[in-house]
DNA sequence: TGCAAGTATTTGAAGTATAAAATTTAAATT
DNA sequence: AATTTAAATTTTATACTTCAAATACTTGCA
């Protein structure tokens, strides 16, 4: 913050800032979104592989496995942030395997409502076990520290964006 | 819960500090995949309103737009994290609206170079001036010094990935 | 009562994604 | 030269993705 003294020093940090700068959201934004693959396509390849099960898969049991009671497909839609017509075809895949079962309730046939069944919920706590341990594992070499830093440091940048969207959707 | 009269302050410490790491990994996780699909899923809708193009397509070109020889496809698809029969597809439908064309070398009749058209070189600047701009605009609430901090961590993040990996593929 | 307006989900079309098998061409062996 | 091995891309099959339009049901209100 020293502009003080002889004065040219900060010039050049300046200059140079401004140019970086510049770039700086993008670059971020790059090694974010890189760094996301890599670790989805980890994930993915070992759920396959160990579990015969699929990402997005995944993520919808996660949702249906801490609301026993079931939820709404729309519901669903929001927090898996995955369109209305793609949790059709997922929940009907799911069901085809047993794991998820749909019923409409009597207050409004509009609704359905989808949820674990017992052989979802065995299947799902064996890999979210996995998929705990898999985490740990690939970040085995961050500073716990760093961890905790980027968690929050990410969450102001979630919620800057949230901030400036376009259209809808919130957090 | 005590295990000690005298030695339980750093036992508490220790178990609460074993808890919460084990899960921060997996914290640190899914916050990540949901701010990048956050950004993502805004990323699409401007290009998709703004130039008529989907967020592949765009990285794809960002390739090529770099390159102005053409790359081949194998190395394309490292390139962009897209599978081998993917990118296949992905410059059919770049060469089918002009903006993409593939070519076989004479030397090696086993591969297919593919280079932006001059169309394709003009659209691809347009697009990427306003990509730099959302991410700035969409990250304007963040300090510049956290955004420098987060994309060093997220080195840390991505090395330590790349260390852990059961299969190939590096950075 | 009756129908316009709203809500919840499904369907359809085009594109993107993976893994794995198949194809084509090149280089190395024998 | 014939055979094998390797490399580069394409094809195939299935799943996931989005957006937009269609369907089915509910509600509010004249």
């Amino acid at each position: 913050m020293a502009e003080s003294e002889s004065g040219t020093v900060d010039l050049e940090i300046i200059v140079q800032g401004a140019q970086e700068g510049k770039k700086q959201e993008l670059r971020l934004w790059l090694r974010m979104l890189s760094t996301t693959k890599l670790i989805s396509q980890e994930i993915r390849r070992r759920l396959r592989n160990e579990f015969g099960a699929t990402l997005p898969q995944f993520d919808l049991m996660a949702q249906l496995y801490r609301e026993r009671e079931g939820l709404r497909l729309g519901e669903l839609s929001k927090r898996t942030m995955v369109t209305n017509g793609n949790v059709t075809g997922l929940v009907e895949r799911l069901e085809i395997d047993g794991l998820v079962l749909r019923e409409t309730p009597d207050g409004d046939r509009r609704v359905t409502v989808a949820k674990l069944t017992a052989k979802g919920e065995e299947h799902f706590g064996a890999m979210a076990a996995a998929h705990e341990a898999w985490l740990r594992e690939l970040m085995a070499d961050v500073d716990p520290a760093i961890i905790a830093e980027l968690w929050k440091d990410i969450g102001a940048v979630k919620s800057s964006v949230n901030n400036h969207l376009s259209g809808a959707a919130f957090d």
